[in-house]
DNA sequence: ATTGAGATTATGACCAGACATATTTACCTG
DNA sequence: CAGGTAAATATGTCTGGTCATAATCTCAAT
């Protein structure tokens, strides 16, 4: 008890997982209380708990009061994605990094985003096109739609030095949001933005961002023909 | 402290994560200590840890032994993806599915797959693909090669009732894996499949998995034309 | 100036016990 | 038998401690 190699709770959870993994306690099968496990591993409730906690948050198991705790009949499998900044993204690599403003204007919301950004058809936002590249080769196209109400300082950046993308992340912390992934055949302007024909398959990231219920920015990130955007499990 | 709304510890940490979003304490900055948060709040130092704890998990906060805890410079953007079953998937937006599988055979390991699938170029492989379709639309067209020997009971399994995708995941436990997702355009086969033309673009998740070391399985699951993944923030 | 030993200190882990809370089970009543 | 109430119970939370560990700081010896 003086000096152990790990953590006893850490040590417990393993315990504990391993049995889940092989079977020892089937899925759906009502594990030992709390009390009993501790009474078992000789340490306190308290231990017990920490590790049936994490085995829970996991999905591993599940817990109610009273019911006491089960092993999961399917485990969700979640796999966790980091959202990079381009530019620290493309560093990391050991590549160089640059972006160029295509284009910028103050307009109306259009109608057709009415339900990816939850803002009344006319609201002003700032619209900005923006291409990444990675050792001058292209990289990421970006498409953006900035609500001007919710991102106070907004109209003095002009995103020559720092990225839209970077300069929100900084200063317009949001609270949630949310992500889908999809294909897209390249319209003209992207062909040309990648130098790829016109219809070409490019993978493309639609994020939307808000905070307190007021949305930030909605933007679509096109990237180059071949990219792949890696997660573990 | 006889009855409270919600557990004290949750309001330590929404209090706590209120002054980091609101730079009561600046990025990079140094935070009272547990035992001083613990004075403040008038609970014990447990408590605070428990808030602190969760902050730190969730990325906010940075904490080291004798250094103190420090407000993250730039908080990492995480976004949780959970994987579903395909035959759940489907069912749970009140469709119908149902699977074909359209080819199966025994074979070496291809060359190419070597990056992907950590196996020697010759390993017994099961190769299937299936098509697996919402209320008789092609949904998604699946290509699975299985390691044999990682995987007992496979031979005997023909996939009729119930699909490789859900077989494997209740019968081959995976305790780690990574996913890609990219772009491609439509081969002649897949074109055929999904009834559309050759050369659209089509959202593509490779997925492998393993256990312990010995890899399990690896599937290129393509989704029919205008599928959106989507996750939340 | 550099290095290394020792004191200092904030977090990390743990314990034994207490009370709180959500559910289930058992029982009691109409 | 239906419906409501009370007892039982497993988890959830909290306390007020102790000891462990990692990182930092101090200071002296090289």
């Amino acid at each position: 008890m003086t000096s152990r190699e790990t953590a006893s709770w850490l040590q417990i959870r393993d315990e504990l997982l391993r049995r889940v993994r092989e079977r020892v306690w089937e899925p759906g099968a009502l594990i030992p209380g709390e009390v009993e496990l501790a009474e078992e591993f000789g340490c306190a409730r308290t231990t017990v708990n920490r590790a049936l906690r994490e085995l829970a948050e996991a999905g591993l198991i599940t817990r109610r009061r009273r019911a006491g705790t089960r092993v999961s009949i399917n485990p969700p499998h979640k796999a966790t994605l980091t959202i990079p900044i381009i530019r620290e993204d493309v560093e990391a690599r050991g590549a160089s990094y640059r972006h160029v403003m295509l284009h910028r204007d103050t307009r109306l919301l259009p109608a057709h985003l009415g339900g990816a950004f939850h803002l009344p058809e006319g609201t002003q936002v700032l619209y900005t096109v923006t291409m990444h590249y990675e050792n001058d080769r292209p990289y990421i196209h970006e498409e953006r739609y900035t609500h001007f109400a919710a991102v106070p300082g907004l109209e003095e950046q002009d995103f020559a030095q720092i990225s839209a993308n970077e300069w929100l992340v900084q200063n317009a912390p949001f609270t949630g949001g949310d992500m889908a992934f999809f294909a897209i055949t390249a319209t003209e302007d992207l062909a040309r933005c990648f130098d790829v024909a016109p219809g070409a398959a490019l993978f493309t990231v639609e994020r939307s961002t808000w905070n307190d219920q007021a949305p930030i920015t909605l933007a679509r990130m096109t990237h180059a023909p071949g990219y792949r955007m890696r997660m573990s499990l």
